[in-house]
DNA sequence: ATAATGACGTCGG
DNA sequence: TCCGACGCCATTA
């Protein structure tokens, strides 16, 4: 059956696999959105950013970032607050975690 | 069928 | 480092 005509309000599979992903991520890591698309072989970086934009309230949206460390502007207040009450590496000045410091590659 | 869109990524200036 | 141009690809218009 095709997602294209279930309408139901389940998430689709593929949003489901990016969403069980992030919940793995530890407190003070984060993954890139092409990080997520590649760790599962499925789908793009573009592909997860549109599943964190339906779904991502039902996760924690702030450990999944772009490959230069931010995220949109309409986010960053939100993020910065977890990342600093999580201590994950994050340049205030910037606006954008140290990815060299805490990118998490999915193993435990 | 065609075109615009988007929580992206890479590269060149 | 920063920023614009492009490429990418499923979804939506």
């Amino acid at each position: 059956m095709p997602d294209s005509i279930n309408r139901s309000a389940e998430a689709p599979a593929f949003a489901r696999a990016v969403l069980d992903v992030i919940r793995k991520i530890p407190p003070a890591k984060v993954m890139t959105y092409g990080d997520i698309a590649e760790f599962l072989e499925r789908g793009t970086a573009r592909q997860v950013g549109a599943v964190l934009a339906g779904y991502g309230s039902e996760v924690t949206w702030w450990r999944v970032v772009d490959s230069t460390g931010r995220l949109p502007e309409h986010l960053r207040g939100e993020a910065a607050a977890n990342y600093l009450s999580e201590g994950t590496p994050f340049d205030l000045e910037r606006e954008r975690v140290r990815l060299r410091a805490c990118r998490w590659d999915g193993s435990e």
